[in-house]
DNA sequence: CGGCAAAGTAAGTACTTACTTACCACTGCT
DNA sequence: AGCAGTGGTAAGTAAGTACTTACTTTGCCG
C-alpha cells in the first residue's frame, strides 16, 4: 500500500472513531488496530494526535464534498424565487448531513472540546450562509415581499428549523420516534411555514 | 466541612469541569483540584468517575431547577392563547439555558459519547414537550384556527428555532456576532414567524 | 540477481490515568 | 483521659497513554 493510500485509508478510520469518540475519547492505538496496521505507523504519517485530528476537520470541511449554498440556490436568487431559494437551501443541507452524519458529529466534538476548526468553520461557513441568505431577505423586505424584521432573526429560525432536525436524525432520535420524515417533505414544510410567516401578505 | 457539603461541592467542581471538556477530556484529578481536595476524596463519595458524571447527569436532569413546561404554558393552553403558549415556552427554555449553560452543553456531550442519561433525559423530557405542543396544535387545527399538517412538524420547527438560538448563544457565537438580540425578543419573534407560517389566516 | 529505499513492525519509554491503601487529625462523648 | 467515628491525606499501583527507536520485510529498478 502507497503511503498516500494508507493516509487516506488512516484518516477515513480516524473520522469514523474521533465522530463516534471524539478527541479524548478515541487511542491512537485503536486508530491503528482499526486501520489494521501498528501504532508506529499512526505517527509516521501524522506527527501527533492533534495533527491528525486537525487533518480530519480539514479535510473535512475543505474537501470538494462541502457543499456550496452559493451555487445551489444561485439561480433561485436571481429569478427572486422564494420557495427555491428556502426549499433547495433546506434540502441541500438535510441530504448533507444526511450522506454524511460523522461530520455533525465531528463538527459538535470540535466545538464543545474548543478546537479553533470548529470556529474557523462557523466563521468561514455559517457566516456566509447568514450573509447570503440575510441579503436575500434584506431585498425581499425591501420589495414588500416580506414583513420588515432583522433578517438575521429569519435566518436563524430558518437554518435552526433544518439544523435541529438534522441532530435529531442523526443524534437524538435516529430511530425517528418523533417525527419521521422524508427530506424532500421536511425542506417543503419548513420553508412552507417560514415562508407564510414572513411573507407580508399574512401581515 | 460536611460529608454531604463535600459532595455538593465536589459535584458542582465536576458540573463545570465535564461541560467544559466532557467526560473522557476530564481527569479525576483535575476534579480533586479543583474542589481544592486530594483524589481520594473524589472516590470516597463517588465510588468511581462513571459515577460522578452519572450522579451529575442525574442531579441535573432531575432537580428542582430543570424546568416544567406543562406548569410554564397550563394556563395559555386552557384559554387558548396561542401567542402565550408559544412565546412563554419559549421564553422559559431561552432563560433556562442562559442561566445554566453548562447542562447544554453537558447533555451534548452525553449524546454524543452515547451515554444512556441522554437517551432517558430526551425520552422524559422532549418527548413530553413533543406531546404538550402537538396536541395542543392539533386541537388548535380542529379548532380551525391552523392549518392541517403534521403537529410534530410544528413542533419541531418551533423547537428547532429556539435549542439552536440557545446553541448558537452558548457554543457557536457566545459573541452574539452573527445576531444579538434579548430572550424576550427572541421569544417574541420566533414565535411570530411560527404562528403567521401556520395560522389558518395566512393560507 | 543485488541493492536499496520505502512500508511496516515489536518492543520499548516516559508519563498519565483511575483507583487504593494505610495512615493522620480533629471532634464530641462518656 | 480515652476512645470511636468522621473528614482528610500522602504515597502508592497497575493499566493505560502518546509517542520513539531499532529493527525487518517488501517491492522495484538497473
Amino acid at each position: 500500500m502507497s503511503a498516500e493510500e494508507r493516509r487516506l485509508q488512516i484518516l477515513s478510520v480516524a473520522v469514523s472513531l474521533f465522530s463516534q469518540r471524539g478527541f479524548g475519547g478515541t487511542t491512537t492505538k485503536e486508530i491503528a488496530q482499526a486501520a489494521g496496521v501498528s501504532e508506529a505507523m499512526v505517527f509516521r504519517h501524522f506527527a501527533n494526535k492533534q495533527e491528525l485530528y486537525s487533518a480530519i476537520l480539514d479535510h473535512k470541511a475543505c474537501s470538494g464534498d462541502a457543499m456550496d449554498p452559493e451555487a445551489m440556490v444561485a439561480e433561485a436568487l436571481q429569478e427572486k424565487d422564494d420557495r427555491a431559494v428556502f426549499e433547495r437551501l433546506a434540502l441541500g443541507a438535510l441530504e448533507h448531513h444526511e450522506c454524511d452524519p460523522e461530520f455533525q458529529r465531528l463538527l459538535l466534538h470540535a466545538a464543545l472540546e474548543g478546537h479553533e476548526l470548529a470556529q474557523m468553520f462557523f466563521e468561514k461557513f455559517v457566516r456566509r450562509v447568514y450573509e447570503l441568505l440575510g441579503d436575500y431577505v434584506a431585498e425581499r423586505q425591501r420589495d414588500g415581499a416580506m414583513v420588515a424584521m432583522d433578517p438575521a432573526i429569519v435566518v436563524r429560525a430558518f437554518i435552526g428549523m433544518i439544523i435541529h432536525h438534522s441532530l435529531n436524525n442523526n443524534l437524538w432520535d435516529p430511530s425517528r420516534r418523533l417525527l419521521k420524515i422524508s427530506n424532500q417533505e421536511a425542506a417543503k414544510q419548513f420553508s412552507d411555514i417560514l415562508l407564510n410567516g414572513i411573507s407580508s401578505k399574512a401581515a
